[in-house]
DNA sequence: CTGAAAGCGCTAACAA
DNA sequence: TTGTTAGCGCTTTCAG
C-alpha cells in the first residue's frame, strides 16, 4: 500500500474519522478491504469479467455473501451512464383497476419476460394529479423505455416522450396519437358485432358508448353507425348511451334502454366490463339474456367465459398486444427511424357464446 | 475563472473533445454554463434552495425549461446516499392478476398517496423463477420500503428484508411470517360465515379451500372446522375440496360436490373468485342460488355486489389494510422497535346479498 | 448571495 | 493478475 492515496481504501484505521454508520449497507471497498485487494478487482470478481483469480473470485464472493453485499444499482447506473446501458428495465404506465387493464398489463409483462426484461408499473395518481416529480424522474433514468395504457391524464406524458424516454402507448388516446401505439381493430370489431347480430335478425340495436377520449371507444361508436347504414337501419340518437366502459355506469344506461317505449332486442356493449353489468340489469329487470334481449361485449377479458352464460364478445389478441408493444419499444430504443411513427393495429375475432340469439318472434313486447 | 480547474465548468471550448453526445440530457453544467453561474447556482435555484436572487432564479428556470432539463434522478440519489434522505417512493411487490389482488394493490395505491408518496408495482415473474438482479437491485436503492403482497415465491424475499429494505407482508404466507404483516381476520369471517349458514339452518355445509400457503386460507380452513365442532357437526372429508382461490379449480372442485352422494346444502367458499365460479357451476348444472344450494364468499371484491345475485360474503377492508400497510412500513422506517413484530388483524363484516338462504325442507333431493 | 472542493459507489481504461 | 486514475451528475460544506 502506498501513502493512503485513495482515502477510502486505505482507511484501515478506525480512527480516520471514516467510521460506517451502523444500519451502511457494505460498499465495494469494504469487502476489499476485508479481502485486501482494490475494489476493482471485488468489482471485476462479482460481475465475472475476468481477470481475477478463481481462488480469488471465491474468496471475495464468499466475502461478499457474508457481509450481505449488493451491488449499490443507483452509483452502477450512474457510473454505466458513460456507456449508455441499458437497465433491462420496461416502465409501464397504467391504471391497475379494470379488467381490460389487467388483461393487457400482464400480456405486457409475459411479453417483457420473453425479452429477458423486467417491469415496473406505475398507477397514475388520481385524476388531474401530475405526475409526482420523483417517480417521473426515476421513470426517466431508471428503465429502459416506456409503455402506456393510460385512460386518462396525459400531460406530463408528452414531457416523458420529449425528454427522450422511449414511449409506446396502448389503446391511444385523442391526445396521443402523435405517438407510436397499439391497437386492437376496434372498428373493426365493432363491425363484426354488429353485422352478427343483424344476421341473427336484429334490426333494433343499441349501443353501450364507451369512455369517448379513448380512440378504441370512438372507433367502436363509428363501426356501429356504419353498419348501422351499410344495413340500412336508421341511426336512433336514443339507442346510444354513454357508459365509460365502467360497470356503474352502465346499469343505468340500461335501465333507459330498457324503459324507452321502443327497446331495443340487442345490445353492443362498448366492452365486457359494461356488456356483464348490462346483462345483469336486463335479468335483474325480469328478463332473460338472450331470449328477449341480445348482448355482446368487446374484449373478451377472462371472466366474459366464466359467466353463467358464456358472454358473445370481441376477442383482444392480448398477448399479441403485449408481444407487440415490447417489439415496437425495443425497436424504438435502437433507433429505428420508422418506429417513430408506426401504429399497429391487431385483428380481433368474434367468440359466439350464449348471449346472443334471434329476437323474439314479433309477437312478444310491443 | 481561474485554471480550468474543474474539468467541465470550464470546458466552454469544444475543441476540449468533451464534445456532448447529440442525444444526451442535458445536465446541470450545461445550464450553468449557458446562464454564466455555477451549476450549485443553478441547483439552489431549480429546488428553491435560496440564496438566489429572483431574478436569476426566474432565468436560470427559463434556460432550464427550454432546454429541456429535467434532474438526474440517479445522480441526485446518489449525492443524497450521504444524508440518507427518503425517495418519496413504495415499491409493491404483487401479482396483479387475480381482482382480489387488484383491490389490495388499489388500496394500498391510495393510502400511499394520502401519505404524500407514491408507489411502483413489481409483479413477480413466473413461479419458480427468482427475482431478475435488476430489479432487485432497483428496488433496493430507489424506494423507502416494500410492501409485499405475494401468493408465491419467496426466495429472494427475505433477502431483501435482510438487505436492509423495510419491508411488510399482506396476507402473509407460513415462509413470512417472521416479517411484519397486516391481513384482514380470515379466522373470524370464516367463523361468521359459518355461523350465518348455520343459523339459516344449514347442516351439510362444504368449504372451497384456498391456497394452502396462505396464511388466510389455513385460517379459513380452521374456522370452517370450529363452528362445524362448535354446532356439534361432523367433519366430512368430502365436504373439504382444494380449489385454490381461483375459478378455474373451483368448478370442478363445485361439480365434484354436486355429485356426492348426499351433497351440501351450503358452500362456504374461500375467497369470492370460487364462490361466483361455484354459483355459476351450480346454475349450469340446472340447480339455483340460493334455492337449493346457499352459497358464502369472502373478500366481498367489488365483482360480488356486481353479480345477477349479490353474493352474500365476508368484506375485507380493504382500505383499512392499505392503511395499515402503509403506516406499518412508516414506523419501521421510522426505525419504531416494536413494528418489526408488528402483525396486524383487522376485523371484517359478513355482508348479506342473496346467494344464502335456508336449505330446503328436507322433501327435496334425498 | 455565489464559488470551489470533495465525495456518494461504481466502472472503464490504462499502467504495472 | 492486480492497482491507479478519472469521472458519471449532483449536493454538502466551507470560503469568498
Amino acid at each position: 500500500m502506498t501513502e493512503e492515496s485513495t482515502s477510502r481504501d486505505a482507511a484501515a484505521a478506525p480512527p480516520s474519522g471514516k467510521e460506517r454508520r451502523a444500519g451502511a449497507r457494505p460498499t465495494l471497498a469494504d469487502i476489499a478491504q476485508a479481502a485486501g485487494v482494490t475494489r476493482m478487482t471485488v468489482s471485476n470478481a462479482l460481475n465475472g469479467r475476468g481477470g481475477v483469480s478463481d481462488d480469488m473470485r471465491e474468496r471475495i464472493r464468499e466475502i461478499a455473501r457474508e457481509k450481505g453485499y449488493v451491488t449499490n444499482w443507483v452509483a452502477k447506473k450512474l457510473s454505466d451512464s458513460r456507456s449508455g446501458s441499458e437497465t433491462g428495465i420496461i416502465g409501464v404506465i397504467a391504471e391497475i383497476h379494470t379488467p381490460f387493464m389487467g388483461e393487457v398489463v400482464s400480456a405486457i409483462s409475459g411479453a417483457v419476460r420473453d425479452q429477458g426484461r423486467d417491469m415496473l408499473v406505475y398507477s397514475l395518481p388520481d385524476p388531474g394529479k401530475s405526475f409526482p416529480g420523483n417517480v417521473l424522474d426515476l421513470l426517466l433514468h431508471a428503465v429502459d423505455g416506456v409503455i402506456a395504457v393510460i385512460p386518462r391524464d396525459t400531460r406530463d406524458f408528452h414531457m416523458l416522450a420529449a425528454a427522450g424516454v422511449p414511449m409506446v402507448v396502448v389503446d391511444p388516446l385523442k391526445e396521443t396519437i402523435d405517438m407510436p401505439s397499439v391497437a386492437a381493430d376496434s372498428y373493426g370489431g365493432a363491425c363484426c358485432a354488429m353485422r352478427h347480430l343483424i344476421e341473427l335478425g336484429h334490426r333494433k340495436i343499441a349501443f353501450l358508448a364507451g369512455e369517448a377520449r379513448r380512440l378504441s371507444a370512438q372507433e367502436r361508436l363509428r363501426g356501429y353507425r356504419d353498419v348501422l347504414r351499410e344495413a340500412g337501419l336508421a341511426y336512433r340518437a336514443e339507442y346510444v348511451v354513454e357508459a365509460g366502459f365502467l360497470p356503474e355506469p352502465a346499469r343505468p344506461a340500461t335501465e333507459g334502454l330498457l324503459a324507452l317505449d321502443d327497446p331495443p332486442t340487442a345490445i353492443f356493449a362498448g366492452n365486457d366490463a359494461s356488456a356483464l353489468s348490462a346483462i345483469s340489469t336486463i335479468e335483474q329487470a325480469g328478463l332473460s339474456v338472450p331470449e328477449d334481449i341480445s348482448v355482446v361485449g368487446f374484449d373478451d377479458v377472462s371472466l366474459a367465459s366464466q359467466a353463467r352464460r358464456g358472454l358473445t364478445t370481441i376477442r383482444q389478441p392480448f398477448a399479441d398486444i403485449g408481444a407487440a408493444a415490447v417489439q415496437l419499444l425495443l425497436d424504438l430504443r435502437a433507433g429505428d427511424p420508422e418506429a417513430a411513427t408506426r401504429h399497429i393495429t391487431l385483428p380481433v375475432e368474434l367468440i359466439r357464446r350464449e348471449t346472443t340469439a334471434p329476437p323474439r318472434g314479433d309477437g312478444l313486447r310491443r
